[in-house]
DNA sequence: CCAAAAGTGTTGAAGTTACACCCATGC
DNA sequence: GCATGGGTGTAACTTCAACACTTTTGG
């Protein structure tokens, strides 16, 4: 791997992480806390998303999933670059510049946001040398640069995404639950949906395949288990040409 | 405004054009020309998306907006940045390496791209000081970089956007019929639409307003004019959560 | 047997697709 | 008066939204 990173390029990455047990949409943060020298006070506290720069010889995806692997040691999982923030105040807060100062990178740096889809469980924060930590996207902490920003602009297009391609299931564990995809749906989009109407709609696409299994250790009524085939998806689908204005 | 240009920082602008006359989406490209230092040789002879570095203290948005302006004349028009690109190799090309050396930018350098949205008639390109040209998305030129790449990208973009976005009335003329907006969707979605179909759907919008207007100079029934009030269309926009996967 | 979550059907409304002919105008 | 493109209606079908009770299981 090539060593020179350039100095004013990163990629920063939206961890989205979806907790099937406590039906919560989380987002994965990363700790950033700065003492004065003299130890005698705290000057930065505060949580950033994970971001790294861009190496000489490195292609942006490259950088993020390199970016991904180092926090969470977790490889190909569904990756997004849905923008560019770039602004020339963008790392220009307070707590921004004392972090810089000490960090000693580049006041215009441009960043290139992607946002990546795993399940909570997957990853292990035990001993993380980040201290990462998860937190619903309802109830996020103080947030250093502009990551506020870029979690809420992650969040939009995974909102019009989620409606669109079945990403949803990269959200939850290969064997799920028909009740378990519309919480996620709910909670993603803050909705109420009527179960009838969404169990038949699930339940009628070819994609949707129940298995010969049903949910263990569950103190009542087991739910019939499904898994997403990607493969029937990919055979059936067809671009619908639906204009909805 | 500032002068100094970050050096692997650009962006690029794919310009779509609708010209309702000959019903062709097209894309607005300048000319790339190089001559050996003897003149006796054509080294570089080809098109290019119009781009510029972004100045130290400029935002991406605005860097994108003053190219367009240098190009163009125009301001105000419909924007959307959609993709960043910046793999290693991406200015390397052997064109592109003869092209560098002249212009001495850097070979890694990053872009934001963005497309805009206009009328092919709204822009004079007499004596155009980048030999700028109108080329039909069907029907592209050579191109430099990985311009073809990125004009691609941003056609898809498009494609999907305008299904959910009244974003194509960008790309017509302020007073429109009803089969000219058919024939536009025709031409971005390289589809059929059955007219009757869609000339219901549409006049049912509210925010379609029949005004009190036919053609002129047309030597055949002059159809009705129509406007499209975003006023109307942004007061009665409510989100929509159909689950379309 | 009881608490809890799983699972089930119908109906009316709205939207989509398919399809062929007449009309109004400028020349 | 005729060539051209503008404009119109209906029926079958699919999809969506609204709505409440029964079933199954583990404890």
């Amino acid at each position: 791997m090539e060593i020179n990173k350039i100095p004013n390029l990163s990629v920063d990455c939206v961890v989205f992480g979806y907790d099937t047990e406590t039906k919560s949409l989380n987002v994965l943060l990363i700790k950033r806390y700065l003492e004065s020298a003299s130890k005698d006070k705290v000057l930065v506290d505060d949580y950033v998303l994970t971001g790294y720069h861009v190496f000489e010889n490195e292609a942006l995806d490259d950088a993020a999933s390199r970016v991904l692997k180092e926090l969470t040691g977790l490889t190909n999982l569904y990756k997004k670059q849905f923008k560019a923030f770039g602004n020339p105040n963008r790392l220009m807060g307070k707590k921004d510049l004392l972090w810089i100062e000490n960090e000693k990178f580049n006041l215009r740096t441009i960043t290139i946001a992607y946002y990546f889809l795993l399940k909570t469980e997957e990853v292990s924060l035990t001993d993380n040398k980040y201290q990462a930590k998860w937190f619903s996207i309802n109830d996020l902490p103080e947030l250093g640069f502009d990551h506020q920003q870029i979690i809420e602009e992650a969040y939009e297009d995974l909102k019009i995404k989620c409606l669109q391609e079945p990403i949803i299931f990269e959200l939850l564990p290969d064997k799920f639950t028909i009740n378990e995809v519309q919480d996620l749906y709910q909670s993603i989009l803050a909705i109420e949906i009527d179960n009838r109407n969404f169990r038949r709609k699930l339940i009628n696409k070819k994609y949707i395949v129940p298995l010969d299994e049903k949910q263990v250790g569950v103190s009542k009524k087991p739910a019939q288990l499904y898994m997403f085939s990607k493969d029937i998806y990919d055979k059936m689908f067809q671009k619908n040409y639906l204009i909805n204005i």
